[in-house]
DNA sequence: CGCTTAATTGATCAGGGTCAATCGTGGTGG
DNA sequence: CCACCACGATTGACCCTGATCAATTAAGCG
């Protein structure tokens, strides 16, 4: 595992400040905290937040998507989760960030105060039980990462996440992956050179193909689903 | 990995109902669940909910461990956490189980009804508050884990889980392990050999001692933090 | 049309899984 | 009280998967 650029340089944290969001909080349910946040565009590979950074804000993705992850010690860097339309990502109890999160591409985000969001709780119930569904949805996907990487073999692992994205992205066929190979394997505990070899592997089995580097179609989902265990 | 007798036998659900709860809540704070819970001893093995149960109730440990697991398709089974005195498991937003739990050790717990609980939330700010940090506790327990799990060398992860069941169950330097090789082995993705190897290696190069299987005794904690990495 | 970065492919090596034998310990019954 | 038994843990030998090192190809992009 390569020694991430990121890790070594500070990038600048320059989000391009929208307008108030109570447009397009992203739910069919009414959204209590529709007036509590706050439009933001990150650009492709920004930072958006870092390990050590006060928590007094967390995030809510419109578009695009969000790695979440932590730098060892060594250099390496582990993705703990891909955040896309919908997941609600930066929650922490403590007052330091034990993570950080970065732009896989360009992203429209919405940003909440903790404390308003706090103190709107306070007074209505809604919005507690929402933060509390948001902590239990991340909950989900950690457990759900945890198995993942609790998983055999390398190609077990990569056919589970193709299957994973297609559910997340909501994508049929044919899925986008926003990410790098790099980011992949870094969110699956392998080598980009695995990676590579699981995804080649699948296509010589007529499983899947590659349109681009970037674009699979999934031609055999049961294939892919007996690979996955 | 061996196939688990737990996989292939149903154990029957024995749970000896105690009194109420409200007299060791477990808490220095003033708690507030205090009277909405019910004590139940269980006997070391014993299940205490199964995947696909009812999720109507959860728990909190009083003494003893348990482990939280899930059954793979091909037998194996992956231990998501190990819950000690003070920790809650078993909450869930979907209606059905997605993992089981059994007694690692003789157990006391409190079990909580969901419905109690959700409508003293409704009425009571600091229950819902205090439902939120249990869910941001199970939340950072999981992203332990997969940091756990994404730890490269074998003896990374058993150096790291030492330190960490040494953290966790408050001990100095002799922690008592409650749980066999085999389901340190399931928690860490490991095979029970190597977590056996590893230990030896760590006895050997005077790291630890071992008085009994189950009892370690630690004694150079910068080296096994080094060695944890 | 180069230049840079990402991805693929190949060859080699080592860490950990697998299989198998042995040891140790605690519990039971003669 | 001791012998035996059953189960968990340890140890050893071997093999296989995936990491590593290295070279090549592909794809953006100015």
């Amino acid at each position: 595992m390569t020694i991430h650029p990121a890790f070594q340089a500070t990038v600048s944290k320059t989000a391009t400040l929208v307008a108030g969001a109570d447009w397009l909080a992203g739910q069919k349910t009414p959204e209590p905290l529709r007036t509590a946040g706050t439009v933001v565009q990150i650009a492709e590979g920004r930072e958006i937040f870092a390990e050590g950074d006060d928590t007094d804000v967390f995030y809510k993705v419109v578009s695009g998507v969000v790695r979440v992850c932590k730098f060892l010690a060594d250099g390496r860097r582990q993705i703990a989760a891909f955040q896309v339309a919908g997941d609600v990502f930066g929650i922490e109890l403590g007052l330091e960030r034990e993570m950080s999160a970065e732009a896989v591409s360009d992203c429209t985000l919405v940003v909440y105060r903790r404390r308003s969001v706090e103190q709107l709780a306070s007074r209505d119930e809604t919005i507690s039980r929402q933060m509390f569904q948001f902590a239990m949805q991340n909950l989900a996907q950690a457990t759900g990462h945890s198995l993942l990487l609790a998983r055999r073999g390398a190609a077990e692992k990569v056919a589970a996440f193709l299957l994973d994205w297609q559910f997340r992205s909501g994508e049929k066929n044919v899925i986008h992956l926003a990410m790098t190979r790099q980011e992949i394997a870094d969110y699956l505990g392998l080598t980009i050179e695995t990676v590579s070899r699981s995804l080649t592997q699948f296509e010589r089995d007529g499983v899947i193909a590659l349109r681009n580097i970037r674009d699979v179609c999934i031609l055999n989902t049961d294939a892919l689903e007996d690979l996955a265990a």
